[in-house]
DNA sequence: CATGAATGAGAATTCATTCAT
DNA sequence: AATGAATGAATTCTCATTCAT
């Protein structure tokens, strides 16, 4: 009778609850075949709580997809020390964003498989602040470097640089065994030694 | 009555009317929001014709995600001539394949953003097919090169790749003015100038 | 077998038995309270069908009152002949209202009983055209009296008319025994005769 | 900490607060549509306060109903002096009346318009008692009159009487200009003097 | 006295899917 | 070959109502 069924918790643990719950219930079962119901049910709550605590499935869903972004982009964030080599902060930053997908499943699921299109607006603005985030470290590169790159040649390169790393992630997120550090490397291998090339001013061309 | 309503058609062309019926609405909508009763709209037909000749929604969407999958495949496919240069081979394999992204947006929306979780293991096996032909590829230029790379290694190499193409294919869909072949190109500045690297032995390593 | 449980009737029969089966439902136990169950099972359809011939609960309702409101309109209409005198003209609408009330007792009902808020701006409409109507055989009538009546000055005698007509028949719904004829005779003696004539001896008769 | 929030306050007071809010949002809203949450919100109190106090919805709702209707009457009621002239009487009871929606319109509306079904038995009791009061009034003038009228022909006539006031009300609530005196007149000319008397010149004045 | 926390029960609405013609 | 008619089965969402503190 001690601990088996608490009841009456303060409104921010219930809340904790219900959004665990929906994270692991979205990222499980998609946004759609998602039912309320399953979802009050593993938060261990009834139906109405999560209705009087986040709203409708669609805040619901948007409230889990706020609060995963966020710990994504402070953990990528979190990696980038100015005063670090550029190179040694992309590292930095995969290793933060492979830790987070290897650490956080179902919110890398729930961010990068599950939304469905109504959605799309809501995402594309948090992978655009990563995008930024990304292109901003490129720039710093570039300072000291020989080569002339403006932003508007730098910014298709950190699309392709995310969709690598969401690409690997997708990958990773299946082997149990590969390391956050390895899947980092990795990536690192094929991009920057690739960028490394284009520092020393180096293109490729068709012939 | 000669031509006004078209009725009694062969089966293959009504077929081929409710598929891309149904391709254009599972990427308008997405597989749940999209409903049978449009798709037939779209398609110029009753529900029960659907039904019976492509089964169920299910049935419908895989029979979407096929058709789409075997195009791309063979679009990208198209670009390896055993007698070319590796890095040629990749080039034309992503001109092919921005190509196809940017000539047939809904085959590639329904393959890449719209099939919800029950379709992950069919949609796994269509894209493990263009990433064997991808680490095919990479094999290949390994072969007199003085790198020791193993399949294993080069799988995830080729997610990344395949990755990064995805996600600028997702900023080129968007730039009215660039053409497949940029889109290319600026990828394998990426990729081979560091790829090259590699292939000459060069590797990244943290300090 | 022949009878019992007719299927697959054509779409116009299906949707008077549903809007029979609603006014009924609605008359019964007021807007709120009606489940669409309850009318859809009244009506021998099952609930799908109940939204796809009519469409939500709220535009059923008002097909509803549209319904109802237009028989009402036309049977009150129908009593004006305009060679007549006007207090002829006034106690052949009467009558005919009555007799709708009397006739239609579920219609009257949703008319005047049921309709709950965000109706009020459909049934008040309907309710001045009869106002109008009211107002119109008030102005014919004071053509040719020594009277002096701006139709400012008609309109809340209309309106008061009209609310005496309702109220009456409010109480009319529930004498079995009372002809749509002795209901009108009885309001004509007070709006005609008015209570000082009345007391004074005077009473009015149809010819 | 005197005067901040006003708490414990005694029983009497709290539940006029609850009453009032209830009667509030009611007319706004009507019944079903009013949510006890809305209510207790209003009052500036808890929900279970509302429920320890008045009881459930419907028992509140009843509240509301008889205090407006009892308040209703008192209104009505003071206008009866047995010493004046009936058309007098009539005139000042009607007066009242107007004064009262005028003055009281929420309460007016909870009365008129807002119950649902349930309450119709209720509703009909207090009906009554006006109606009651009414033909009273006209059986005293029935008493030195030569008209033989039976209460059971007076009832109706009452009915059609209160209807009137009450759609007349209906158009003076949206009349800024008009006086409860002139709305009183405007009645009293149609129900004392009657249409047929009004259109041959005659006119109800007050004394 | 007063309330934040919690829920049972029910309502509207939507679809994939299938007959009967 | 083709379809209008019909439905079973879910699912989201709301509210009056009551404990436990």
């Amino acid at each position: 009778m001690s601990t088996a069924s608490i009841k009456r918790l303060p409104r921010a643990v219930r809340e904790k609850q219900m959004l665990d719950a929906a994270v692991k219930i979205f990222a499980l079962r998609g946004f759609h075949a998602a039912s309320m119901d399953e979802i009050a049910e593993v938060a261990g709550v009834s139906k109405p709580m999560v209705y009087a605590y986040l709203g409708t499935k669609d805040e619901l869903f948007l409230a889990c997809l706020r609060r995963e972004a966020t710990l994504l982009l402070e953990a990528v964030a979190s990696g980038v020390e100015p005063s670090a080599r550029p190179d040694q902060q992309l590292w930095n930053g995969l290793r933060a964003f492979f830790g987070f997908v290897g650490g956080r499943r179902d919110g890398w699921l729930v961010l990068y498989r599950q939304a469905p299109q109504p959605f799309a607006g809501e995402l594309a603005g948090m992978r655009s602040r990563i995008i930024e985030v990304v292109t901003d470290l490129l720039e710093g590169a570039c300072a000291g470097a020989p080569v002339q790159a403006t932003p508007a040649d730098l910014v298709p390169v950190a699309h392709a640089l995310v969709g690598a790393a969401e690409s690997l992630a997708d990958w990773f997120v299946d082997q149990p065994d590969e390391a956050p550090e390895t899947a980092a490397t990795r990536l690192m291998n094929l991009v920057w030694v690739g960028a490394g090339g284009l520092l020393a001013g180096q293109t490729w061309t068709k012939s």
